[in-house]
DNA sequence: ATGATGATCTACT
DNA sequence: GTAGATCATCATC
């Protein structure tokens, strides 16, 4: 399990560094977990995408002002998406997981998913945290300890990751083309080409 | 109390 | 590629 130094680095590191790592949600006793294939940083109060941007510290973004570790869970478009916080309470910064690689517990992700193929359980921010079962409760809990929580697993080279532009952002004027997006290069579990 | 707004997804062409 | 569904949150009234 990661210490909570490593989500006191730099945002965009943290962003890097948590592709190979698992996510794994422990559901009625068993594992539900995947490989952490595409990730995106928001940096805070300069980052024009960024929920927190220019100090907002409305009930929805409370946790974002938590210190690194802690897990970030907001609404969109009547779903949810999990997010990763970063830094200290200072820096209200996060990495949003946008994709896995399904590993353990796939026949109950298919169930939540009410999908058969494997490609469509996890390949996007809200696929996944409907494929894990993720709620709203989760929001501003630590991420080192059950029912939710970051596991070491395989590391991933530098030259193997991709960094692009972020999805879904049009709004963010100069922000828009920050290559904040990272996905490990050649994987078959990524939100979009 | 109401209306606008998305860090989305699905189904369709 | 584009349209429509979706619904909690927030700003405004």
């Amino acid at each position: 399990m990661p210490s909570q130094f490593f989500y006191q680095q730099k945002t965009e590191e943290v962003a890097k560094q948590l592709l190979g790592k698992k996510l794994v949600r422990i559901y009625k006793g068993k594992r539900l977990s995947g490989i952490i294939t595409e990730t995106e940083a928001y940096l805070g109060l300069t980052d024009k995408a960024c929920h927190s941007y220019g100090g907002k510290r409305t009930k929805k973004v409370t946790s974002m002002w938590l210190r690194g570790g802690h897990g970030y869970i907001y609404h969109i478009h009547g779903r949810l998406c999990f997010n990763v916080v970063t830094l200290t309470s200072e820096h209200p910064e996060a990495v949003l997981i946008r994709a896995l690689e399904p590993l353990e517990g796939i026949e109950e992700m298919k169930r939540f998913r009410d999908k058969e193929e494997l490609k469509q359980l996890t390949t996007g921010p809200a696929k996944l945290t409907e494929a894990l079962n993720i709620i709203k409760d989760f929001d501003g809990k630590p991420l080192n300890q059950e029912p939710l929580f970051i596991e070491d697993h395989i590391k991933i080279p530098k030259s193997q990751i991709v960094a692009k532009p972020r999805i879904g952002i049009h709004y963010a004027e100069e922000a828009i083309e920050w290559p904040l997006r990272y996905y490990i290069k050649d994987s078959q579990f990524i939100s979009k080409r």
